[in-house]
DNA sequence: GTCTATACAAGGATAGAC
DNA sequence: GTCTATCCTTGTATAGAC
């Protein structure tokens, strides 16, 4: 393990601890045995750090989200659970994302680029799920609400939970989340899809 | 107008644009052309500032989220359009959400049952909707789900708006997310309720 | 009671020695 | 590649002028 690695380990380990702008790089290091100026060798800004642990989820959930003709709807709800447990892991940048956003450049640019490619891909996903019968919808806007609704749901439920229901276990909050979004995609499911979508609940 | 609401006004205006972690007493010192140490006199630390203007937001908020057996389902709309200004004006309570809770005891605390509040005001509404027949429910998992909706989206609208739509105006915004909250009523609207809610999202 | 001046500790950033 | 020394900005605390 090369100190840059070391560094980026025991950093994501306290960021998620205690959260990205209360942990400071003295602290840091101490903890390292290294001093302040070792880490900024390696990451020259503490924004630098925070880039390359963003990379790193940005990698993950890349490789687990994609559009797919032939989805189904578990197929569907396994591939966001998945996602969940990345933002888990990650959890500090996402209930830091908005100052991230609205601070760093670096991630913002990048930001811009995965918001629409996930947009995307959700938003085919829901259309391929319409035409293989597991969801019906009225029109286009249908489609609209549904991949907002989700986008709003993927991006702050882990902030919601921080929040709302420290008190769960992380597995707890995954399913209450996870059990929102079924529930979201029932009302549009046929019969067809309300069955798998039931099956994955349960399962959960 | 007293130093204190000086303060308080500037530090909101200040607040809001920059984001509060961003805004440095001195620097909120300099605009009102006063120093430092007369900031601390009236209010010992930041948070103390935070805590005064989270406590005029939920004055606001109070005065307005209310259970009602007799509310309709345009009057509940209507109620979280104003809830929803409410928002803009201390946005930057909003957008610092997580990191409040976490770090700012006494924010932390009033939270706990404001939350506890606006659930159940959000729940009993819903009921009274189904019992005068705007909606309809198969059971209660589904006022739950609804409950539970609604609380995620009031809640974090306004950052996801920050990060995904901030080139729309504030009133677009708005729109955006009080239609999202429509559909979700929708699904499960009867058709007495379907033509009210139709009719608020037209007057929107 | 109101306000100013000043000092202090902790944060991130930087230049340069080895 | 590693570490020391230093700088600047933060929030906070205190002593004292009026």
């Amino acid at each position: 393990m090369t100190t840059a690695e070391k560094i980026l380990a025991k950093a994501l380990e306290m960021f998620n601890e205690k959260g990205i702008e209360y942990v400071g790089l003295r602290e840091l290091a101490a903890v390292l045995n290294i001093r302040v100026g070792n880490i900024t060798y390696y990451f020259p800004t503490k924004d630098d750090l925070v880039n390359a642990l963003s990379l790193a989820l940005n990698k993950l959930n890349s490789e687990v989200v994609v559009a797919n003709e032939e989805m189904t709807v578990a197929a569907f709800l396994n591939m966001l659970k998945q996602v969940f447990h990345h933002h888990v892991q990650y959890r500090c940048l996402l209930l830091s994302f908005v100052h991230l956003i609205e601070q760093n450049k670096v991630i913002s640019e990048r930001y811009k680029q995965t918001a629409s490619d996930r947009n995307s891909a959700i938003e085919s996903n829901i259309k391929a799920l319409v035409k293989s019968a597991y969801l019906k919808v009225k029109d286009e806007t249908d489609v609209e609400y549904l991949t907002s609704s989700l986008s709003l749901i993927i991006r702050f439920w882990i902030s919601e939970a921080a929040v709302s229901h420290s008190r769960l276990s992380v597995e707890a909050q995954i399913r209450h989340y996870l059990s929102m979004i079924a529930k979201l995609l029932s009302a549009y499911a046929t019969a067809k899809g309300k069955k798998e979508i039931e099956g994955f609940v349960a399962g959960l």
